[in-house]
RNA sequence: GGCGAGGUAGCUCAGUUGGUAGAGCACACGACUGAAAAUCGUGGUGUCGCCGGUUCGAUUCCGGCCCUCGCCA
C-alpha cells in the first residue's frame, strides 16, 4: 500500500561518513512502518563492474539488507556521465514513487544528486570526433588559446585554464548547441521533482580523518589494489582512471590516496553547504541507528 | 674532539649586495549544467635556531652557543 504524499529521502554527505550504513538503518525502520524502501546509488564510480572495493561500493551483506541500484550497472571501458546517470535515477524514482516505493536516494557525488533530483536540463552529449578534436587543439595551442574562440558570454562563465570545461563549451558551441543557462542557477534550485528531504551527514573533521583512513585500509584488503590492475588492463576509461587511489594504488601509494580522499571530502562539503534545504544531521560519536531514528523523527 | 655543509611556512627548499621574506606540495575556503572521486579559482598559515655586538634599522654582517648531516679522529 502506498502511503499518501510519499516522499523522497535523500542523504548526501562526504566519503566515509558511513552514508550506506544509515541508508540500511533508515530502510530497516521505514520497513518497520510498513514501507517497502530501495536506494539509489548517486556515485560517477560505483556505477562500474568490477572496482567495488576501489570505489567502496556496498557490498553483498549490506546490499542484501537494503536493496540498492544504480551500482554496477556499466563495464570499465565504458565511459559514464551524468547525462546517463540522470535519465536512468529519474525513471527510477519515478517508477519507485509510482509504486508506492520509497526511494532512497544516497550518495556522494554532487552532481549526479542533483541530477537525479531536479530537473537540470543537461545538454546532449556532442559527436565524438568534434570532442576528439577540441581536446587535441587544448593539448596543442593550451586551454587560452580555445577560451578565446569561446562566444563572449559563454567564455565570461568559463576560467580560461579550466580544461575540461573549455573543452565542453567549445564542443557544443561548434556543433551548434546552445550553452547552457549562465550563472548556474538551475543546478542550485530548490524546486525538485518530488517533494523531497535531504539530510546532509556531517562528522567532526578529525573523526572524518580517521574514517577515511580506516576506510581506504579496508578497501586495500579488500583487494582494491587488484581491481585496479585488472580495470588497467581491461582498458579502463579515463572515467573509471578517475577514481581516487586508481593510480595511487597502481603506484602502491596507499597514503596518497588517503589524502587525496580527504581532499575530495573537503570538496563534497562544499557541494553540500551550497545545496539548499539541506537538513544537517552531525553524526559524529553515533551509531547508524540513532542516527536513522533522528532522521525519521524530522520527516 | 677536528674539518666541512647546513638550521627560513606543516614538508622540501629559494631569497634578502642590511629596509622583518616566497615557490611547490600540504592545508583552508570557494566555483561547478552529459568527463564531477573530474576540472578550476582565491588565500601565506613564519620569533628566518638561540643570545649578544655593529647599525637609524639585522633573517642578512660579526662573535659566542645549541642542533642536524658528512668526512676525519
Amino acid at each position: 500500500m502506498s502511503p499518501p504524499g510519499l516522499q523522497v529521502l535523500a542523504i548526501c554527505g562526504p566519503t566515509a561518513a558511513g552514508k550506506t550504513g544509515v541508508a540500511i538503518a533508515v530502510g530497516e525502520l521505514l520497513r518497520e512502518r510498513g514501507e517497502d524502501p530501495v536506494a539509489l546509488s548517486c556515485d560517477a564510480l560505483q556505477v562500474y563492474r568490477g572496482v567495488e572495493a576501489l570505489t567502496g561500493a556496498p557490498g553483498e551483506s549490506e546490499r542484501a539488507q537494503l536493496e540498492h541500484r544504480l551500482i554496477g550497472i556499466a563495464d570499465v571501458d565504458e565511459e559514464f556521465s551524468a547525462g546517463m546517470f540522470a535519465r536512468l535515477a529519474r525513471d527510477e524514482i519515478d517508477s519507485l514513487l509510482a509504486q508506492g516505493r520509497r526511494p532512497i536516494v544516497v550518495g556522494g557525488t554532487g552532481l549526479y544528486m542533483r541530477a537525479a533530483l531536479a530537473d537540470i536540463e543537461l545538454r546532449p552529449p556532442v559527436d565524438p570526433g568534434v570532442r576528439a578534436a577540441v581536446e587535441s587543439e587544448i593539448e596543442r595551442r593550451g586551454p587560452e588559446a580555445l577560451h578565446r574562440e569561446l562566444a563572449p558570454d559563454v567564455a565570461a562563465d568559463t576560467h580560461p585554464r579550466d580544461r575540461k570545461r573549455i573543452a565542453r563549451a567549445l564542443e557544443l558551441q561548434r556543433a551548434g548547441i546552445a550553452p547552457p543557462p549562465p550563472g548556474g542557477g538551475e543546478l542550485w534550485t530548490a524546486d525538485l521533482r518530488h517533494p523531497t528531504t535531504i539530510f546532509g551527514i556531517t562528522v567532526d573533521r578529525d573523526e572524518l580523518d580517521r574514517r577515511i583512513g580506516a576506510r581506504v585500509d579496508a578497501m586495500v584488503a579488500d583487494g582494491a589494489a587488484d581491481e585496479a590492475q585488472r580495470a588497467d588492463a581491461a582498458g579502463a576509461t579515463r572515467t573509471v582512471r578517475a577514481a581516487i587511489g586508481f593510480e595511487a594504488l597502481l603506484a602502491g601509494n596507499i597514503e596518497a590516496m588517503k589524502r587525496e580522499q580527504r581532499r575530495y571530502a573537503r570538496r563534497q562539503l562544499t557541494w553540500i553547504r551550497k545545496t539548499p534545504d539541506v537538513r544537517p544531521i552531525d553524526r559524529t560519536g553515533r551509531d547508524d541507528l540513532d542516527v536513522a531514528r533522528e532522521m525519521l523523527s524530522l520527516l
